[in-house]
DNA sequence: CTAAAACCTCCAGTCATTGGAGCTTCAAGC
DNA sequence: GCTTGAAGCTCCAATGACTGGAGGTTTTAG
């Protein structure tokens, strides 16, 4: 608890973060904007480090700042219902899942391609053939990733 | 083979992108410059098309760009040995293998995140709770992606 | 009081496109 | 040959989530 007053360089080793970063989310109004020695450096408190590790807490689990923007509003209503809490986290599930499928479609090709010994020449590669050819493909593997 | 002359849109139609793209590709010398018209208009010929659908398939298999450059050099030593060919891909793949390995791990902290029934309070809620302390998580899951 | 570490603001760059403004050219029908 | 609408042109800005740097100021330990 001797953090009453951090300057910006602990409140970023202790979030494990960089310095910018912190500065940043707090241009986007993601973190409340600290209070200012009178030469105008940050001193953050407790309540901004718990904030700051629930944003980086969630951006570890793959959450965007919009939904991050959401969920602290959400987390600050403590008595309210959290099923919208629950429904983004579920979206944000499905587009994990979304992304696995189709980097498994990749992996799948990519690993087709590379079934072929070495010392061959780039006329026989199927790398560069495969690249060359989708119908060399074994499935349709048409990408497209969306976020929460 | 009526496609001696194609000017760009109809190219864009043939390799499923944007006009733009075919541009971009040019300006960052991805794709060697059309002639032009005599008004300034690009016309693209075959080997541009083949070239152009080398690139959007290997965007599509998640090549970078800077991976595809190379690639696409490669094609066109047809006596050389694959074997850098396969060293990119091979990269890809293992970046391909990290990344689902880091959504894995994602998808099994949100399903665990999940595991509540309906009518929570916010105050109560698994997702709110576990985004405000990584103890609650069952793996380390610290992210890191890298591409090819 | 000095010096160095830490901080400040503002701007540019990342990656692979995409969208738009404002203008010009092409091609088909009359 | 002329009109007209579709398609093309260049240049610039924006996306997401930071990151790095220049150039200057503040803090703090000795
Ligand atoms: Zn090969
Ligand atoms: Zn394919
Ligand atoms: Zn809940
Ligand atoms: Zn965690």
């Amino acid at each position: 608890m001797a953090d009453v007053s951090m300057p910006i360089g602990v409140l970023a080793r202790s979030a494990g973060c960089k310095i910018q970063t912190i500065r940043y989310y707090e241009g986007i109004g993601l973190l409340p904007a600290a209070r200012r020695t009178a030469g105008s450096q940050r001193r953050y408190g407790e309540t901004h480090r718990q904030k700051l590790a629930f944003i980086r807490h969630a951006r570890e689990l793959g959450f965007s700042l919009p939904a991050i923007r959401e969920l602290l509003a959400l987390a600050d209503q403590r008595e309210s219902d959290c099923a919208e809490a629950d429904r983004i986290a579920r979206r944000h599930l499905e587009s994990v899942n979304r992304r696995i499928a189709m980097l498994d479609g990749l992996r799948t090709e990519l690993e087709l391609m590379l079934t072929h010994g070495q010392g061959n020449r780039i006329r026989d590669c199927r790398v560069i053939a495969t690249l060359a050819d989708h119908r060399l493909c074994s499935q349709s593997h048409h990408a497209e990733a969306t976020d929460s």
